[in-house]
DNA sequence: CGTTGGATTGGCT
DNA sequence: GCCAATCCAACGC
């Protein structure tokens, strides 16, 4: 049986990505990702690049790759990594402003055997561990560049109430530019992390919640 | 118009 | 750890 969460769980509006990206993208965090062939997972490492960061692809302004991250929010942008790798990102800010999350990694939940196929993969540590294992887990390529994601399309994200235990923000991976930005944010310790969290003052004092009535 | 460098991954040394 | 795969856009000439 499926986990009764799930039977709650709803599309996120697109007035919640009409933020900063860096407001977003912690928000997303614990969120699910479905296709409509019943795919599921839940996000763990997501990554954000706002318009004025020079790391962003759409610092230079618009392109024929890019533009879908001008478009409305609430949206997927889908490039092409190092001419191998699709990667998708969820489209932020005011239509015109050219903001986006990125899609790093996800935590298996539900249609695992399809993801294994479409990973060639079978270990549920190597499906979604990555930007371009995700992607390429949920069968997301060009032909889903700037799909919506709010309810009516092939992906949608949605949100069933949970919460992450603890969320991080750390340096995003393999920048040159704007490398030292905390701009990646992950749940700390989550087993699908595409690499962990860097030890850092911020990160050494995680500790689980006192429960409120015990001892 | 040619060169260079990526928001990466997987296989091999 | 190193490096090839191979598209796209920025940059230099």
């Amino acid at each position: 049986m499926k986990p009764a969460s799930l039977a709650v769980a709803a599309p996120l509006a697109s007035a919640f990505y009409e933020r900063m990206p860096s407001d977003v993208a912690p928000d997303l965090l614990g969120k699910l990702i479905c296709r409509d062939d019943g795919r599921l997972a839940r996000l763990v490492e997501v990554e954000a690049y706002a318009p004025d960061d020079p790391a962003a692809h759409t610092f230079r302004g618009k392109t024929a790759r890019n533009q879908s991250m001008f478009g409305p929010p609430g949206r997927l942008y889908v490039y092409l990594s190092y001419g191998v790798h699709w990667c998708a990102n969820l489209v932020c800010g005011p239509e015109g402003v050219g903001a986006g999350v990125l899609l790093r990694a996800a935590e298996p939940l539900e249609g695992i055997v399809l993801m294994q196929a479409a990973r060639r993969r079978e270990t549920l540590r190597e499906l979604c561990s990555g930007p371009g294992k995700l992607a390429q887990a949920f069968g997301i390529d060009r032909a889903l560049d700037g799909c919506d994601i709010t309810g009516s399309g092939a992906v949608t994200i949605l949100d069933d109430g949970a919460r992450p235990s603890c969320v991080i923000a750390c340096p995003r991976i393999g920048l040159s530019k704007n490398a030292d930005a905390a701009l990646r944010f992950v749940v700390a310790g989550n087993q699908h992390l595409s690499k962990p969290a860097p030890f850092t003052n911020a990160s050494a004092p995680i500790r689980r919640n006192k429960s409120p009535t015990s001892t």
